[in-house]
Parts: structure tokens; sequence; C-alpha cells
DNA sequence: GAGTGGTCTAGACCACTCA
DNA sequence: GAGTGGTCTAGACCACTCA
């Protein structure tokens, strides 16, 4: 039997909830993993199972967690190869979707410009690792992307050939600097192509670019990765439901 | 006492979640008034209280109902402006926030082109009514709006002076034409702005601009309006939150 | 104070998973 | 067949609204 600490004024599910959170945020369980059953969760903390079926409805629509009848309830790895899918439509001509190929131009460590120590809640000029990064469909480039990592969590990215890898950089993360990401906001916004990208990206001068903010967080919410990307919009689309 | 009329092999809650929305749709109720207590519905369905709060809980947060502890539970009136604000920044030098003003520039009844018989579920060339409208604040243009309705539900908007109304359509459509929108789809993308739109919105040529499509539904789910929305990129932020 | 939705319990039975 | 989450019930008591 366990006691739930939080505010003694909210409802029991909400601080259930919580407590879950904050056990999830300090690795409790891995991403992957099982929570304990409704049954032991209930016992544990004495509580009806309803109460803990509706804690846990609540980190499931966060999707944080996810149930899985018969077999239990897992913590939620997070799915963000979709998520640019959702922004970006990169069509082969074939009509099938692909995980763009991805090829890391530069790579340095550097301190900090003011803009890039906000997002991570840096001070400026504290030491960072800036990666300009080239995603290409069919060796035809479709973004590309400027990403900065607080130096030292990520120290072991500048001795590693991210060349050699696969294109997702967020299980290098996990396996090289065990900094797990779990959410991102993501900002869009719309400008003219600049010189530079105009080059890489191989569009004319003044062509409309599609600009994605993302700032990526680990579960306890503090951020750990901040990257502009940018990409033609003639490749951009995203749709939403209004209710 | 009354029957759950759907497929009996889903659950009793999905079911009666189904049966409230079909009414609801059917304008049973109409929006901003209140359905019957959980318990009355609990009486009329022979369900027990908790079941009828889940079918509840769905509509909820689909944001078709809407809970007021100690007064009852309502259906809820779609709050379509504050939409529009998630898309474009509108800000006055003071930085407060307005409904941008409204002009409309034209107004006729059209043959229904290819794309817009398609977008709300008519035949090519079938009677619709075309509006072009700018959007201005501090009649300064921040957008231009192409908008699209089918002609018979919506002919009385064309012996109407939309200008001497305020700047909100969709109050219209519901005192002059009986059509209330309950949901919308809306896709984002940028372009380079065409010469009629650089001139309506005094934007420079090849300045980037994003567009928005938006086709608007009522409760039945049945397309009434389809709109795409200009504005020039600097206007423009949209936020999204990844988990 | 009557009526509403909100929280919480205890428990029965069902559907699915996996050895 | 043991163990998991999913559905459903009946009912107690609380918090809030409104005349």
């Amino acid at each position: 039997m366990n006691m739930l600490s939080s505010d003694d004024r909210l409802p029991l599910y909400q601080r259930l909830r919580d407590e879950l959170a904050q056990q999830i945020a300090n690795n409790r369980w891995r991403a992957g993993e099982a929570i304990p059953t409704e049954a032991a969760l209930s016992v544990e903390y004495s509580l009806s199972v309803g109460t803990v079926r509706k804690a846990i409805d609540m980190l499931v629509s966060e999707r944080i967690l996810e149930r899985q009848q018969g077999r239990g309830t897992f913590i939620r790895r997070p799915q963000f190869q979709s998520s640019l899918f959702r922004f970006f439509r990169f069509m082969t001509p074939d009509g099938e979707r692909h995980v763009p190929e991805s090829r890391i131009l530069s790579k340095e460590p550097l301190p900090a410009p003011a803009e890039v120590a906000k997002a991570l809640g840096l001070l400026p000029a504290d030491p960072v690792i800036r990666l300009l990064r080239l995603r290409l469909i069919d060796s035809v480039p479709v973004l590309v992307e400027e990403i900065w990592l607080p130096r030292e969590p990520f120290k072991a990215i500048l001795d590693f050939d991210l060349n050699a890898e696969g294109p997702l950089l967020y299980p290098l993360y996990e396996d090289l600097c065990g900094q797990v990401v779990a959410s991102a906001d993501e900002t869009l916004t719309a400008e003219s192509v600049s010189e530079v990208h105009a080059r890489l990206l191989r569009v004319p001068a003044g062509a409309p670019v599609v600009v994605i903010e993302r700032l990526a967080r680990n579960y306890a919410g503090q951020p750990i990765e901040w990257r502009r990307s940018w990409g033609h919009a003639s490749h951009f689309r995203y749709s939403v439901e209004i209710r």
C-alpha cells in the first residue's frame, strides 16, 4: 500500500494520474514496458479499480500510456516519424511514403546564440552542438535542418560518425546519450527562401518555403533539442479538423 | 423508456452516443439548449447512469456537448472565430486581437466549377454562389477569401446586403438560411502570391502567402460551405504539440 | 432546498492474450 | 485456464446552480 502525495483537494484519479506521470518521468518504467495491472495499482494505492481506470484513461488520452486488452498497459514509444509526414508530403513517383535519407553537412561545438539558449533554457554562450543536415528523397533535397543540442548530455555525438547511421536521430540520442524524446512543440510559418537554402534545396531565389521550429522535450518536460527545418512549400500540406 | 437501434454487438455507451449524435443532427435540440439530465436519459434508455455518462463523455470530447456542473449538459455552439486566430496572428500595434473587418467585393450566382462541385458534393455546373471577400485590420488588407455556397439553401443571401452586417458570416447563415456550421476541415499550404491577390493584399509580386482551404459541415456532416483564404505569410503562425 | 453534474466504490461478467 | 483490460450496474455522497 502506498500514499498519494499531491494536493488532497484534488480528486483521487487526478492525484493518481500525477503520481504515475511523475514516476514515468523518473524512469520507473522504460518505453515499451508495462506498468502494473489495474488490480495491482488499486491495491497499491487503496483505490477502487474504477478510479485507477480513470487515472489511466487520462494518461492514455495524453498519449503517454497505451492499453492492450488482455496484455496490459504500456509506456508509449513516441512515433515522431509520423509527425513529420503530417506536415510534409514526401511522395516518390510511385505514390509511396519514405523516410527521407539524411546527410549531415556539418557538426560543430559552439557557444549558444541568444535565441538558441532561450529555446533550450540555457544561458547565452553556454556550450551547445550545432548540426546542419539535408534530407533527401531519391537523392533530391527536400528539407534543410539546423539542429541545436545542449553539449554536455550530447557530447558523445561529437565523436560519432552520424552519416554511418540510419536517417533517424532520436534512436541515436537514446542509444548514444541516454536522452529520450517524449514530446515536442512545433510552430509553422512560411517565408521566402534565403540564398543559402535556395542553393541547398535547389529551388529558385525567392521561392516560398515552409519553416518548422521544433522544441523536443524529455519525459520530465525539459527541452533537449531545438531544430528548425526549411522545405519547399510545394511539398507541404497540413490538415486539421475543427469542432 | 426507449430502445437503442444500432448494431447490438457494439457496447451500450457507444450505441447511446450514436443515438444522441443522430438526434443532435436531426435538431432534437438547438445549439445552446440542454439535453435531458443523466438521470432522465438513464431512465429513458434503461441504462445505468455510469453508462450514460460514458456516452456523454464521448460527445464532450468530440466537442459536440458541453457539461456545466449543477446546470446541465448543453449542445455546444461552435466558436469558429478562435480557429482563425490559431493560424493567423492579426495583431494591432497595441498587441490586442481583433476580428478583422469584412468587405464583400463580389457576390454572384454561378455554375459550380468541377473543383468546387467535388468539395461540396454537387455535380459540376450545379448552381452555387460565389463570394469574394477582403478581410482588413485598421483598413489594412490581411486576407482574401473566396467562398462557395450551394445556391438553393443559401439563396436568401443573394437578396441581402452582406456589407450592412458585422464581419461574421456564420451567424448570418443561421439567421438568414437556417444553415448551422458544426465542424470544418482545414488544409494549409503555402505558395507565391498571384498577381490578383498581390494587388488585393498590397504585397510585392512573388511574396509567400499561406493558403487555407476550409470545408464547413452541418451537424449531419454534409458540406455547406467551401472557402479558400490567402494571407501574407508574415501574419501566419501555427503551433501544435506532438506526443 | 431541489436538481444538476462530479467523484468514488464494489463487484459481476465479458473479450482477449498467451503459455 | 490464469491473467489482463473492457463493459456495465447500483448506489452513496459531494460540489455547484438557481430560485
